[in-house]
DNA sequence: GTGAAAGCGCTAACAA
DNA sequence: TTGTTAGCGCTTTCAC
């Protein structure tokens, strides 16, 4: 319906400056090398045309896109029901919009999808890859490398074992845990809980590992599974109070599973930090801070994580860091200390 | 690092096949016209080369590039706090995947992003933009319209007079409202106040007006303002407890609105619905389904918005339909009835 | 320092 | 139906 006006090109501009279109295009990018009066000329020509350069045409002889697709495999709406993937995003969009890249979007959710997103990287449209690699046995993560493109994963990557050279990015999820779980036992509390996240994400069973860290092979009754939503906490809550009524001390895998258990402890009268004191993980201000009472948990970066990632890609794609790729980068955790514990 | 190995051209493919350029494009573009002989000759050397047409070089000659931007203006955290986004996101990206398009995420929070915005856009990278205007006074629609880029935007632009040709999406919110205030009058309550949203936003600004249509020019102190947040909920709360202690039912903007009036309701000792029935609006199941009681509520399909959006913008697009584009379209919204209204 | 010219890989007239 | 050809708008040697 809008009509597309027919925009300038370089030619037009190299007319209206009375320079050739090589000159403009020294100009345009960077304007190394060109005498600053012809510069001057060229920039003004720019201006009163409004050009601005066909990323198309430039592509076909660059062969750079300044485009980084961001994968997201979503099989579970729980992704989406929490703002941890929209902080990520955040993140990443800023490092992106600082270095002039494009963000492209790349939502999955089964089989022909992961089909889809491996022509598309394959294709050659973006110069590199963000992936948000969620399980152990997602075949995402192999499908992109196959593809040879540039890639960093959000969060460690399940079947990174380590000898490998992917590129990842990550919280310290076990560190976390540890610092949580000391710190309930710095209270003198003896029974100390652990509701877990879904064990085939790393996050998850690195927390789990944390915990076991501190505890030990203690009462395995202790650690019940959730799956990262308040439902799950619930109901891992019920059944940790019917199975272990002296509990005194729960680290719950996330703040959301920990809203849960925070609701049932209420619901049977144990007083919180008192009867059994609460600690959660992600530091999810809207949840973190709205709990009755506010929950102490550990904090993440999340936002920094995203910026990390792109940077860390941008680097790597960048020709005068060729191959300097570090595996993996682990940012730290705090702990955030509210009144559940 | 990775090497990009040279990717293969339509001159290889049409070499090994043994047939023209122009006829491999045909091929590769749907093939029409070509017999079918050749077409399998062509594909299966497609298939051995591992052939991927270069879409720089397509999109130089075609002027299209099968991408779309989604421009998400978020000043406020907020946008990134709730699900909404996310939600409606992902209806974009599907209606966009099904029709193989791209979607290219452009995420503003500031003056300098907007003209970075608008330079993209006018760029002409993207067929078609969909934005989500969230504020009367947001310069950024004006700047997109005026970069001549065919667009639908996400709720009704505050600006919208009803006489431009600006296509949006929204839901009923008047509507909606409406129904919610009537419920609560049919639940024979006489003091029905209102928690507004910020009133800057068209969606809350509709949802006031409905609460008007029906209560007409009742008690203004029974309208007090929120800003979609629990937070806001809490002090609203509090603040028409103090004012009209006989209130006995709330219709909140939104659902976080609803559980802080709730949170507040439950520390004063007033029983929901018994004594104070509460209706949000949205239906946002992590929210709505874990109140305390859960809540009554009005629901509005996100991702379907979402994928309406982008629909429309991809009909707008698609020259069999130029011009045809409708002025808005409003989704309709229903009442759910929970336990607390 | 600046310009001329050769493509990048593809599509779309136009011929055959 | 198929092939030939002329660009799309830009960057980039290579002369000047």
């Amino acid at each position: 319906m809008t009509e597309t006006a027919p925009r300038p090109t370089l030619e037009a501009v190299a007319a209206r400056a009375g320079v050739s279109r090589a000159t403009v295009s020294r100009v345009v990018n960077g304007g190394d090398g060109v005498r600053e009066p012809l510069v001057e000329r060229v920039r003004r020509a720019v201006e009163e045309l409004g050009y601005v350069p066909n990323q198309a045409a430039r592509s076909l002889v660059t062969r750079r896109h300044d485009a980084v697709a961001v994968v997201v495999a979503e099989p579970e709406t729980r992704v989406f029901a929490d703002p941890f993937f929209a902080l990520q995003l955040r993140g990443i969009s800023k490092e992106l919009t600082a270095h002039d890249n494009q963000l492209v979007l790349l939502l999955t959710e089964g089989r022909d999808d992961h089909a889809r997103v491996g022509r598309y990287l394959a294709g050659g449209h973006v110069d590199g890859a963000l992936v948000f690699s969620l399980h152990l046995d997602d075949p995402l993560p192999g499908l992109i490398q196959r593809a040879g493109v540039p890639t960093v994963f959000g969060g460690r990557p399940g079947w990174s074992d380590g000898t490998t050279d992917v590129v990842y990015v990550d919280s310290d999820n076990r560190g976390g845990a540890r610092a949580a779980v000391r710190h309930l036992a710095g209270l003198g509390r003896g029974r100390i809980a652990h509701i877990t996240g879904p064990l085939d994400q790393t996050s998850a069973a690195d927390r789990l590992d944390g915990y076991r860290d501190v505890m030990g092979d203690g009462d395995p009754g202790l650690v019940v599974p959730g799956d990262f939503t308040p439902g799950g906490g619930e109901r891992a809550m019920r059944e940790l109070l019917a199975r272990c009524p002296d509990v005194n001390a729960v680290f719950a895998a996330n703040d959301l599973t920990a809203s849960g258990a925070l609701r049932v402890l209420r619901e049977h009268g144990r007083r919180v930090p008192e009867d059994v004191a609460v600690i959660g993980f992600d530091d999810m201000l809207p949840v973190a801070e709205q709990t009755d009472p506010p929950l102490t948990t550990v904090r993440q970066d999340i936002e920094e994580m995203g910026r990390l990632m792109a940077r860390l890609l941008l680097r790597d794609l960048d020709p005068a860091h060729a191959g300097a790729a570090p595996a993996g980068v682990v940012l730290p955790t705090t702990l955030v200390r509210r009144a559940s514990a």
